[in-house]
Formats: structure tokens, sequence, C-alpha cells
DNA sequence: GAAGAATTGAGAACGATTTGCAATTGATCC
DNA sequence: GGATCAATTGCAAATCGTTCTCAATTCTTC
């Protein structure tokens, strides 16, 4: 890891108020080190770790972006029922699922207008809203 | 189920080309027995059909609800990565997800417009456009 | 009714994820 | 720099929703 990549990851991290340990630094790297966005499942993620030649055991991947997730770091994304995909941007925006090969990618939000939303029911409000543009490979 | 549930449940079956047995009539009567739309789960529907005094088994309800997606009869919705949802109802239409319950609703369709949508990227084609408006009870 | 095909269901198998818990590591205080 | 205590890690077992296997049952058709 470079030193900008440890400088984003160990900012990004004392920025949720976790500790900095050695695994949650090689995973942060790998999601934030270069400053892209980036979509991964638990697998993807430990397989990255483990092509990076890191030693983080799976159970750690789950367990910490399951931390992440509850720090705000990161946002769950559910589309496929199977597995969960985490995003590193936290900002609004939809998504674009590709059916062929189950990946996730971001879809320009800027593109995305929505002009009219039904309103929450009474008592309840929105809590977020979800758009996922499923594409099919022509 | 009276008479016109049950002509309600065989004509739905008999419109897919499935087989009206026992099993798929009792589960058809839960779904859209009452002509109204619904949402279940596998195990919400074994317990409906439990409740109702009909003996179906768990498995054949997973079976059933996937034949039935299969069939074009029942849509399948992910919005929560534990579970899956089956909603009767085919249109293209918004969700109301409440985090609370873990339920699902539908959403007037009428109330939502969305004047811009990205698109599809190069060699793909856009399959559908999921929208899931998320609650908070308040 | 008989024969063959489709369906059912009990239980085993599965894949993703979580959990229990002992060992290790990190932060803090002297 | 240690000692101390809490947080973290990671293996293995456990969980949970779902699918699969396959023998028994039920449908349809002749």
């Amino acid at each position: 890891m470079t030193e900008i990549e440890t400088k984003r990851s160990s900012d990004w991290l004392a920025g949720a108020g976790l500790r900095p340990t050695r695994q949650r630094m090689t995973l942060a790297g790998l999601l934030v080190g270069d400053g892209q966005d980036r979509h991964v499942t638990a697998e993807s993620l430990f397989e990255a770790a483990s092509n990076a030649g890191e030693k983080v055991s799976l159970a750690t991947v789950y367990n910490t972006l399951r931390a992440f997730c509850d720090a705000g770091l990161v946002r769950e994304i559910t589309v496929d029922g199977s597995k969960s995909y985490f995003d590193t941007n936290m900002t609004d925006h939809p998504h674009f699922y590709w059916e062929d090969s189950a990946s996730l990618t971001d879809a320009p939000a800027e593109d995305l207008e929505i002009c009219k939303l039904p309103e929450a029911p009474a008592g309840a409000e929105i809590a977020s809203v979800d758009v996922v543009i499923r594409l099919r490979r022509t």
C-alpha cells in the first residue's frame, strides 16, 4: 500500500472512530485506497485481500463489513437475495445490476430524476428510496 | 374456499398452464382468492396455509412459489437480503418496505414518475427498474 | 382401471452469514 | 517499556432461508 493509500485508509477508519487494526487497514485499503468507489461482496473482498497476499479470515471480512456498515462507512445493497453487496459511495444514487454477471455498478445520479414520489403513509417517513436498474446484456 | 375464490384460483392456474393440484389450489386461493394483491414470503404463506387448516409442506410452498414465478403468476422481490418476497401484482409499480416489520406493500404506481433515467450502458438493455421506498415508523 | 408423467414431501444438502469463544492485539496508564 | 484491560481476530460450529434428492402419491389420458 502506498503512503497516500495508507493515509486514506486510516483517515477513513478514524473518521468513523474505528481502531486501525492490520485487518481493517488491509480491507480499507482495498475499499477506498485509490479514492474510487467500489462495490464488493464479502467473498469478493476476501478474494481481493487474498490475492494481495494479505491474511484476513473470511469471518473477519464479514464482521468488518458489518462494522463499516454500522459505522456509516459503507452502505449495504440488496439486489439479488443470495448475497449482500457493500458500496463505498454513501451518496444517494441509483445502481445498475448486471443480471448475467450478478455484479453491481453505480449509475450516474445526475441522470436520474424522480419528479413524483409516493408519500409516506401516515405514521411513517421515508428512510430512503432505492433504485436498481436491472440490465440484460444484448 | 367459496365458489368465486375457487374459480379465481383455478382460472389463475389454468391461465399459466399449471395443473390445479390440491396444494396449488390452496396456495392460489390464499394468494388471489379474494382478488386482492398480496405480498408473501414462503414462510408467511406456509403459515397462512397452516392457519387455514390446509396441509401443505414447506418444501412445496417453496417449490410452488418458484413455479408460480417461472409461470409469470407472481414476481419475486428482493429487498431484505435474508428472504424473498413474492408479489401477485405483476404490473410495474414501486414498493413500500416497512423496515420495522420487514413487510412489503404496494406503493401507488400513479404517484411515481421518473422523468429522467440513466441509459443502459453500451451492450446492455434495461430489463426493469425496481423502486423500493424504505419506510421508518415515526 | 392401467400406465406414464407430474407433483408432493421428508429429510439431507447447501451457501451465505453469524456466533461462541479462546487466543491475540491494541490502547492506556504508570 | 511493561502491565492491564478492552477490543479484535479467526476457527469451527451453528443458523437460516432455500434447494435438492428421491421414493411415494396423485393426475391425466387412454
